[in-house]
DNA sequence: TTATTATTGTTATATTATAACGTATTATGC
DNA sequence: GCATAATACGTTATAATATAACAATAATAA
């Protein structure tokens, strides 16, 4: 199982976590001949910030105050669509909101567990899940080509302490 | 395992899926006490009518069909959320669409298989598609409360002949 | 350098969803 | 039955999310 459960539930130093994805997502632009503009470095940044996924229109906001310019939302479509299609982010259906992804170099299903309470979302990546649902489209002669799944609930975090509505 | 994938792929009388389906949603009415209206019903039907799973301005244009008169979003929207909450239907999210469900009475979660060619969707409960996340999320101390998977590939019959782009 | 391609800026608009408030309908107690 | 309350619907306006189309700019290749 990978996951970046523990990262996101527990403190630590992020802006590492930050850097080492920012790093990573150059790398992986370089090999694909893809450009890291300063835009979409931007919200790749901004994404990477917030154990929260951010909306489109967050991301504006936080975009214009980061570059200290106005964006449009096509700016910021383009820079989501860039990072979807390397798979450095993702995006949660059930949310309408965009959020880095942790391991992008590995071949994975995205599987996030949405805290109702504080709003974050871990990824998880883990293949029993995924081999049982392979196992049910191949029993129902369903060709799987990807998935969705998002599990809502209460974090470990807000579990501990249901008082404790909020944490960064 | 409950689905209603050999239903929704292979020819059988529809028709008799609709009145069953509605028949059952009145008695549900009944038994919680809830008003099974004509709006409520056309929307039920409509998305039992449909293989694929309806858009809410979708269902505006065909509710207005339906009932020969102008219908405004918030009609379709309080009937959509109405149907919501009994169980009767759900929202597929990746698609800002929504479904009749085929089995209101028991309790499950929600798997789709939505086929990307003909935009099928089928709902599947399987036991041990929840166990195995329900241990997931046990394991990574997530209180787990609900859940949306979405699965997207080629249905039966699209995998079968992949040139055929449709099916009604 | 010049041509070509990729990216961003800009304006407008499409699509999905909800707020607010008034009217009509249905259920309930008398 | 009638008054009352509760529920549902009609209507208008608008919020929130996303994209189309084309012009301007920047990066790369020839």
């Amino acid at each position: 199982m990978l996951t970046n459960s523990r990262l996101v539930h527990q403190p630590h130093d992020h802006e590492r976590c930050i850097n080492a994805a920012l790093l990573c997502a150059h790398d992986l632009c370089a090999e694909k001949n893809a450009r890291m503009t300063k835009t979409r470095e931007s919200v790749l940044r901004l994404l990477w910030q917030s154990y929260r996924p951010l909306g489109a229109y967050q991301l504006q906001d936080q975009l214009a105050e980061m570059l200290d310019k106005p964006i449009a939302p096509p700016t910021v479509y383009r820079a989501i669509e860039f990072l979807l299609q390397l798979g450095l982010i993702h995006r949660i259906h059930s949310l309408n909101a965009y959020i880095g992804c942790p391991f992008p170099n590995s071949e994975h299903s995205n599987l996030f567990m949405i805290c109702t309470q504080c709003g974050s979302a871990a990824e998880v990546a883990h293949n029993t899940v995924n081999n049982v649902l392979q196992s049910t489209c191949d029993k129902l002669n369903f060709t799987l080509q990807s998935q969705s799944i998002e599990l809502f609930g209460l974090c470990p975090r807000c579990s501990d302490n249901t008082e404790v509505s909020n944490h960064d």
